[in-house]
DNA sequence: GATTGCGATTGATATTAATCAATCAGAACT
DNA sequence: AGTTCTGATTGATTAATATCAATCGCAATC
């Protein structure tokens, strides 16, 4: 697949290749290839060889992991992310699935690839590294609202996000289904109706996939946001990693994937 | 405080600086010190400025997330680990508390110092890389466990990883204080102990800190271990870091911190 | 315009976990 | 030996969440 001048614009601009020299650019980036995915493609499944570097340009990806018939979602992706970064750092296999939840444009880069430039460039290793940092931290976030928070406050901190996120508008527009949206927050669908009606006390009003928070004082009154949990980041003007998103402050990413929401 | 021998060369082994030449070790441990503290010790709290990159030498750190006056427990470190790496690459704040639970021997290497020698060198970089993508796959296992399974299954599989970690012994022992095992696992002490009750039906004993498992293949009937969840490692021959344990195949730490049990 | 299909919602029930309260066991101290 | 302290356990109760079942709404299709 043959790459528009724009894609590689949007590669150039991730944090993890942007201040990277002409030639760290062309040996990353050697071998590489742009995809096209419908949706529901699973692109890797738990436990496969990864071999690939993905960037999401395009669409929307699932992360996700099993157990005993059980499937939870580990992080929803929106473009422009990287995802499967610390398995392509150890050559390792995969420990989440990803699957597109819409039609997706996909690059690949050759983790081989990734891994020998990263041996001889120390700027291309620290941005790695950086980067891996702000996903991880973004784990740690989304650990502590699992095990701190109940299903409620989980959801009325999602949106309360989200509000942020989308430029503190009302109403705000929910990006996903309302069953993936519930297994990202550790719940089940049912569940995450009756939360939703638990919330209407608060203000919060539910069309489809359009919500409106009448009286967010009051939501977050009841949601606590905390920095050290959430991460309110400001509206996305240009391309940002995990690592910036965590040197900033906080929440669901841009470059590893919306751990949080 | 003056460092032992022994310590040096405990620090040298440290998958982190093992491969480093001596000049990249001397700029990393450059204005080191090794510090003493007794048990119940506060290290550093959420939230705070994090100008150090820890290493438990000896003794027990707990790294411990809050919101709302409720605690968790996020990991749990036996020596050789290091903690708060990510921070100290990204300059951030802490997202841990970190507390001694034990008179703990600790290592404080100068993040700043840290953060200089990556620039320059790529093989430190790459090293770094590789224990935070260690790391980061530890926190993907440890949400799956928490989302994935309930209390009892987290219990029944922390402590056939126990049995394994400690050479498939029996019995084992709980390296922790049951309460602080319970933060770990997400549930409350009193759950825990109804939790080690269930087991009894699978041959499970306890007397104190000492746990029998009567019949390992009952046990493991129940709690499914999965590769892909829990990192069945071999027992602790020589210092090994997350890197290692996550290329190896799988669980909680030598390097970061045990995130699972 | 009727039908089909899928996701969302609602209700009823069962399971799981948290909380409150009391007691128990063991170590440290007097 | 007795006292005290703390962590662990047990029981009773409440709250949260999952599960099962039925229905609803809406969009796509025929």
């Amino acid at each position: 697949m043959p790459m528009r001048e724009s894609d590689l614009d949007r590669v150039k601009a991730l944090p993890l290749l942007s201040r990277a020299s002409p030639e760290v650019f062309r040996d990353v980036t050697a071998g590489a290839f742009l995809q096209r995915f419908p949706a529901g493609t699973t692109l890797l499944m738990e436990g496969d060889a990864v071999d690939f570097l993905y960037v999401l340009l395009d669409g929307a990806v699932e992360l996700q992991g099993s157990w005993k018939e059980k499937e939870t979602t580990l992080a929803l992706l929106r473009p422009v992310s990287t995802f499967i970064l610390a398995a392509v750092v150890l050559d390792a296999d995969a420990l989440m699935s990803a699957r597109t939840l819409e039609r997706s444009e996909i690059l690949m880069l050759s983790g081989e690839a990734l891994r020998r430039t990263m041996r001889q460039d120390a700027d291309l290793s620290f941005a790695v590294a950086q980067e891996l940092s702000g996903c991880y931290r973004g784990l740690v976030r989304a650990v502590k609202n699992q095990k701190l928070r109940g299903g409620v406050e989980r959801l009325a901190n999602y949106l309360i996000t989200q509000r942020v996120r989308q430029g503190m508008r009302d109403p705000i527009f929910l990006p996903h289904e309302k069953r993936v949206l519930a297994s990202l927050l550790g719940m089940s669908p049912e569940n995450l109706s009756r939360a939703f009606a638990n919330l209407s006390s608060y203000g919060v009003v539910v069309h489809g996939a359009e919500v409106s928070l009448g009286r967010p004082d009051a939501l977050e009154r009841l949601a606590r946001p905390h920095p050290l949990i959430d991460n309110h980041m400001p509206p996305p003007t240009g391309v940002v990693g995990k690592a910036e998103i965590e040197r900033w402050s906080t929440q669901t990413g841009r470059t590893c994937g919306s751990v949080l929401g």
